[in-house]
DNA sequence: AGGATTTATCTTGATGTCGAGATACTCTAG
DNA sequence: CTAGAGTATCTCGACATCAAGATAAATCCT
């Protein structure tokens, strides 16, 4: 049973038989089913009137427990988006009522971005959807690999969780 | 050994303790681990003056063969761009000097994308540069281990490959 | 052959993101 | 207690992408 990225190397060892495409059997397609996880997201969130940017920043205020409070810098570690990102994206969010901009009482240049009850409704919501879709699109993996696979991809996550310090 | 899923998971069964959040185990990792490929890879073509992007479709047109000719409709079918956003990147290449546009002489509609020698070349350098890195990535993974997860991640990718039809 | 449909590419306007810089406040060392 | 360094957030301009529509040519159907 062959996949695009069959395909893909196939051409690769047809055009260049002097390089050693074996890592693109990993690595291409973590970032093609990567890509296709991205858009099976767009669609489960779209039945809740979210987009992805939006759970994102939703969902990291959800995480942080009540009472759903976190700085825009926070924030922004979170959800590796860059500050103008980050104001553009709870301007947004706060237009639709689903967060809202305190002033932070500790420190007179913050602001704490806390999670509105209909945002954490929203949250909620996509999040047991979310879930719901993964379980079928592992369906075929046995537990056993699940578990596997996990464990070999916190492996090679793992460098570069650390390189941020 | 926990990386930043684990502690991500663990939010959230403290906060939803009603969720069974394991399809995140692997899925949010296959999502991040994609997130650091692309730096890992923008970084890669850095040495060679290349974008992510101009490789995708420099890659394209290479593993093509010779004479290395695309159209841009087959080359956004690669690529998943639109096309608009491919009428802009082989603008950019053109004037780059990467590529060239020649009519295709079958269907006067039609233009074909073709790569230069220097374009021939930066793919190729850039390459071979982004395998020995990808191997450096996979180097405390076993053989037997990649061999397991490629397949995995086959079947994993499989249904969204077979959607496209 | 000739009109309608399909195909291939490009154009245009809107959008989200980034990155550099601006502003306001806090912290620290002397 | 104050000058300077550091921190938190926002503003703004540039850019790549997308989606819809425009244009032109090929193909199909009667």
């Amino acid at each position: 049973m062959e996949d695009e990225v069959d395909r893909l190397l196939e051409a690769w060892r047809r055009e260049r038989p002097d390089l050693d495409v074996a890592p693109m059997e990993v690595l291409s397609r973590v970032s093609r089913l990567a890509r296709h996880l991205d858009r099976a997201r767009s669609q489960a969130f779209e039945a809740h009137g979210l987009e992805s940017w939006e759970f994102d920043v939703l969902a990291a205020l959800r995480r942080a427990g009540a009472p759903y409070q976190l700085s825009p810098g926070k924030l922004l570690k979170e959800t590796l988006v860059t500050s103008g990102t980050m104001t553009n994206r709870v301007d947004r969010l706060a237009a639709r009522g689903l967060v809202e901009r305190l002033p932070d009482p500790a420190d007179r240049r913050g602001v704490l971005v806390q999670l509105t009850d209909a945002g954490r409704d929203a949250v909620d919501a996509a999040m047991a959807d979310l879930l719901a879709h993964e379980r079928t699109l592992l369906g075929s993996i046995s537990d056993r690999d699940q578990a596997k696979i996990a464990r070999v991809l916190r492996e090679l996550v793992r460098p570069f969780d650390l390189e941020k310090h």
